[in-house]
DNA sequence: CAGGTCGGCTAATGACATTAGCTAAAAGCT
DNA sequence: AGCTTTTAGCTAATGTCATTAGCCGACCTG
């Protein structure tokens, strides 16, 4: 019986798995699917990764590198309610583009400080940390306005990902009103 | 064959289910375990509820109902910083309390507008437009700072209930900082 | 081309949700 | 009370899924 390789890593895995998870959903996202997706029996995938819990982990260690890339990219030269703006507008773009992959990133406890998910999460605060440098905030201020900012976008994203927005009024609109009300919150708490 | 019956209800289910899932957390909640923690079989639950699904969602719209309460509760007699500070505690303090029932209400997509969970969840948004009367919105505004609101609150909640947070700051100092930012926020972004 | 590693495979197991169909307990009626 | 009807428990069976064990041929190294 011949049976060619595939030629599988366990990063073209977690990226077709992070692109299944995108189409039908991240709780739909199951071992047989992905495996069939990349024309492979199901316990192949063990070769490569440790099961489902290893590959939800890689698919969320990788949308944090994505999100910290796109954000990133994104407040290049910018500075200000600008540089928010603009944070704030690619993290949203991204939740929407990738909902799968953005799923994967809640409600996953890291198991360490060596745990690649919480690493990438670490990264990813780099561009938010780089936004909140144009305002005058104290430095010993600066971890709580990181962790507002995170809570404020990943509040919003995941609301609006998650149909949680069932009334009619514009939501951009309501985006944008909510950036006014970080910038001018941070203008105003800084001291 | 004797078999009493154990007098069961989709309520009581719901509620014990609730229960067991802010003990060992909702994704590991089955069909299974609930049964026996009502001293019954798996098939039994189905003569009360439509199956997982339906309990997740029923569990969801009583922690909806459950966050109302709270929320309500904790501002009635309060006004401006005040009953913004209260409403994020008294939600902080339920998804603390209760991380299963809360994690329950995320990631569902309401079905239709008749859905328990979707009108359990718009009641649920009363205390909160409560707690936005006493800052100077203009009534076309109202819809944008009730979902900068539930946003923020959310966001932080979720972050702080998955292990978002791992670096060392008090996280408690964090909250205050964000309350005082969106206090700031309101009053400014009024216009 | 001989040998070893390793990536695919099939087969088996076990957890889980769900459905079908039985039986006795409760509730209602005369 | 006795009879009937409803219904809440049960056992048994099915199907889906993740996971493990173990086989065997494909690829690399000499």
């Amino acid at each position: 019986m011949s049976v060619p390789r595939a030629g599988l890593h366990a990063d073209t895995i977690t990226a077709a798995g992070a692109a299944l998870a995108d189409e039908i959903g991240f709780t739909e996202l199951t071992m047989g699917g992905l495996a069939e997706r990349l024309g492979v029996r199901t316990p192949s995938l063990y070769k490569h990764i440790d099961g489902q819990d290893d590959l939800n982990r890689r698919i969320a260690a990788l949308a944090h590198v994505e999100i910290a890339d796109a954000v990133g990219t994104a407040t290049q030269g910018r500075a200000g309610r600008d540089a928010l703006a603009a944070a704030a507008h690619a993290l949203r773009d991204f939740v929407l583009a990738h909902p799968g992959r953005y799923a994967a990133t809640l409600g996953l406890t890291p198991t360490g400080p060596d745990d690649p998910v919480a690493i990438a999460a670490l990264r990813g605060l780099g561009p938010f940390e780089a936004v909140l440098r144009a305002y005058d905030i104290a430095p010993e201020k600066t971890t709580h306005a990181l962790r507002a900012l995170r809570s404020v976008f990943h509040g919003f994203a995941d609301l609006q990902a998650t149909g949680g927005f069932q009334w009619s009024t514009d939501v951009g609109e309501s985006f944008e009103w909510l950036i006014d009300l970080i910038d001018h919150g941070l203008r105003h708490t800084a001291g």
